[in-house]
DNA sequence: CTTGACCTTAACGTTACGTCATGGTTTATC
DNA sequence: GATAAACCATGACGTAACGTTAAGGTCAAG
């Protein structure tokens, strides 16, 4: 299939000028230009704009995009896997902004209170984005994946002691929940242990604690996929059944 | 707690730059100016920020942004739910994307063949949410919820016609699935019927359908979370009991 | 009491296009 | 077979949201 400028626009969803601007800098050249000296663009011309894309979304400059793609060295299965694990990781971004927004929202019905810091979870981390993008592969590949990992809790505000302790209380949280589901009683000894970890896990990341935003927060783990995915994946049920651990504990039921 | 420029700055995760420039054009004055000349700012100007940086976040210009939360009518409350929506509907763009690399992968490895336009799904997608951003809120208050659905659909390269067919189809494959699963055989005449619906939805959107494509797909339905999220949602076990249709389906299986 | 890390204003530079202007080309329609 | 609408081309200037550098004042620590 062959295109013209404006036929490649609508189909990428860009502007004309866009794709001119592209052919201006050697971004993306048409493959011919016909009699009456119009572009023309061919299918690989549309492989080399969707990845053009991919790296745009990802906040590369086009210059810089022209020197990644056309490296002797590119190869471009490594190139869609990078994509998805930085999409993926700009997901994780996005679904801290969406737990800022909703903190927000409590902290303005007064149910709960915010730090500062904490009023800038999910943008701050943005900063540990770019950072990884231009060093995180070196970085990475020296010292190994635990150090990068540090390094970006380090950023968040958090020390590494905290985040050793924090990551250590939810694997704890994981085993006694698992524990407490097998018995099934959501008000016995073991699924209220549970759910006073949970608390603990939380004043981790919430700084403030109130019965009532904790019993705010399980229907939310119930009607929120993201959370549900997250508990069920361990054991589908699981979730439910830690809303109604919570909500025995903080005397919201029975 | 009040803040010097770069201090605020580095709470936000901006640049001392940038918080002089949103001075400049009158975004984000400082509460007052200590002895020595310097900006200080405080609580009241810390959620400004705050404000600022989720619409900024959203694609919004900064001379809409002071229009919009100087304006006598705004809601600190209602603009928290629509950036909640807003960052909800990003995230289901980033889904698409991250589903638009995993088949650009398939394709390198000639698993599945796509046409152009699926090259950039995802990407086209931003255009209809800048339509939204603009127009949306207005549509949506006039004609309903439903009509802008339908043109989504429309602007998405799908006639109405095909998005209800497809939205049908989906239903039947709901229903034909949980029915399946409370016999519990995967082999069974309904887990087939199933497997056979989720063929003719899948290829709505592929376009192209081989056996090896569709028997690669439910590996993922049960890795990725999100289809499993989707799924089990219904009821749990019901992701895997799909896979599994689908592997006798494909004659992968028995 | 000096050094380095902060603060100020001012002004020019940059990226990735948007937006005309001016003129030729193709396509649909009457 | 003309004519209008919708495309194509190349300039060239405009813009948003800062980055960057310069030239000078301020403050906390050793």
């Amino acid at each position: 299939m062959e295109y013209t400028v404006q036929r490649l626009s609508s189909l990428a969803g860009v502007s004309p000028r866009t794709i001119r601007y592209y052919d201006e800098v050697g971004l993306l050249r048409p493959c011919r230009i016909n009699s009456s000296g119009y572009r023309i663009y061919g299918p690989a011309e549309v492989d080399r704009l969707q990845q053009i894309m991919f790296y745009r979304e990802l906040g590369v400059g086009l210059k810089a995009i022209k020197e990644i793609i056309d490296a002797p060295s590119f190869d471009i299965k490594a190139a869609l896997l990078e994509h998805r694990a930085r999409l993926l990781a700009k997901r994780a971004q996005l679904d801290q902004l969406i737990a800022n927004v909703e903190k927000t929202l409590a902290q303005a019905e007064g149910r709960i209170r915010m730090t500062d810091a904490e009023k800038f979870a999910g943008f701050k981390q943005k900063l540990i984005d770019d950072n990884e993008k231009q060093y995180g592969a070196e970085v990475r590949a020296k010292f190994g994946d635990e150090a990068v990992d540090r390094s970006n809790a380090a950023l968040a505000g958090m020390t590494q002691e905290q985040y050793a302790a924090w990551q250590e209380l939810n694997q704890k949280l994981m085993q006694t929940l698992t524990a407490a589901f097998a018995t099934g009683d959501p008000a016995g000894k073991l699924a209220q242990e549970a759910a006073d970890l949970h608390r603990q896990w939380l004043n981790f990341t919430w700084d403030s604690y109130s019965p009532e935003a904790h019993a705010g927060l399980p229907q939310m783990y119930v009607d929120d996929e993201r959370f549900t995915a997250a508990y069920d994946k361990e054991q589908p049920g699981l979730a439910k059944f830690l809303r109604d651990a919570i909500l025995i504990y903080t005397g919201q039921k029975q």
